[in-house]
DNA sequence: CACCACAGGTAACACTGTTACGTTATATAA
DNA sequence: TTATATAACGTAACAGTGTTACCTGTGGTG
């Protein structure tokens, strides 16, 4: 919010956000290793040698913590699908797409859980501008899909973007919310998700087409 | 564990099943109504005029509850399923079982999330047969799987009963879950899940059919 | 020097799930 | 009938949790 002109108050700026950067790195690796109940605000404060109090003066809550650092690996995840954009063919984009979101979901299971696998209290009108950045996500597979209508080559029940959005969505989620929850379940003979969601991906696209490719 | 024989016990142990019946009811509502973290014992005790420790008289502890009331309703969708195993052509078992799964997770959402999207801590070696419900549901649909491969009409990329039971349940799963966690959130605009699901399941049977039905 | 902003700490609050232990009513055995 | 045991239920507490009102000291600023 301040600005600060001075030298001096610039050092203590800088002091402020290495205390700030230590806090998110100890929060990462205990968020990723013990889960977001099993991580408690005076572990983390402990482990970096500070006491609770001291993070609510970085961050507002439990919540904002992990928020952060969601936000941090999401914004990679947006960058990785703006980069699908390159792609001309939108179905080849399409997949593209899945595949980012499928491996961010298995490389990301602790932020997956926070983005996409907890009910949110209540948006609080933020100004529309720093919304759920899921939202954004969405709204740019949602485009895709639509750009995939418009090429024609789908069978004519597939007009809609929003449900061939959350048809895609969905068939994917299912896959990696099952393996971030039930994944160490040896009840269950897991194969590889990878494999698992590109055939997904392969079924939903020949599903959806009107005629097979040459 | 005792069987009481004289009428006295019988009378005590009908007012025991009584109380637990009242725990259950009162839980029941207040699970469904405000989840599960959002549900208290305190809360649950005072609803029927008791204190937190008569619950513990009658459940191990919060997941007891849980548990059994999630039991109570997942043995419904048991028997759902396997009133499907009279239906002759296993395809069209695999399109009613999915069908039964997504209905069951929209009217019980509550019990869907304790099932299905909460990392249980460790089974705990419950010799074999009082498993997890879930597991029996997941052999059921494997099961059926191995049936619709054995008919010889898929595709011969899909020959591993797993593989294909995971990929049907995982595209049904994300849409109940997403519908689950992320149903009240107007930024999406959701489709009627059933409907969806329904088409999703068309697709992945065209999907997976070596050549489309006449 | 006086002042003040502010990072960080102390101690507490209001909760949570859970449990050792006391109470009390009832069923059984003498 | 009286004594004893069983067990349902309550009291009070423990060990945690996230969170906050308030204090402390250090360093920059006029």
């Amino acid at each position: 919010m301040h600005a600060s002109s001075t030298p001096s108050l610039q050092r203590r700026d800088r002091e402020r956000a290495e205390t700030r950067r230590k806090i998110l790195e100890a929060a990462r690796r205990m968020f990723v290793q013990q889960g977001y109940e099993g991580t408690t605000m005076r572990a983390i404060a402990a482990k970096i040698g500070y006491t609770p109090t001291a993070i609510y003066h970085h961050f507002k809550d439990k919540d904002a913590l992990v928020a952060e650092l969601s936000g941090v690996d999401f914004r990679a995840l947006t960058q990785a699908l703006q980069r699908t954009g390159t792609v001309g063919d939108p179905l080849e984009r399409l997949e593209q797409i899945g595949a980012a979101y499928v491996e961010f979901g298995l490389t990301h299971p602790m932020q997956y859980q926070f983005l996409f696998m907890t009910r949110r209290p209540k948006g609080g009108a933020s100004g529309g501008m720093s919304r759920d950045p899921s939202e954004d996500a969405y709204g740019f597979l949602r485009q895709t899909c639509a750009a995939v209508i418009a090429t024609g080559r789908l069978r004519p029940e597939f007009t809609d973007p929003d449900e061939l959005a959350q048809m895609c969505w969905g068939s994917l989620h299912g896959l990696v919310a099952l393996q971030v929850t039930k994944g160490d379940d040896p009840s269950f003979q897991w194969r590889d998700v990878r494999h698992t969601a590109a055939k997904i991906r392969a079924i939903v696209t020949r599903g959806i087409l009107r005629e097979p490719a040459p």
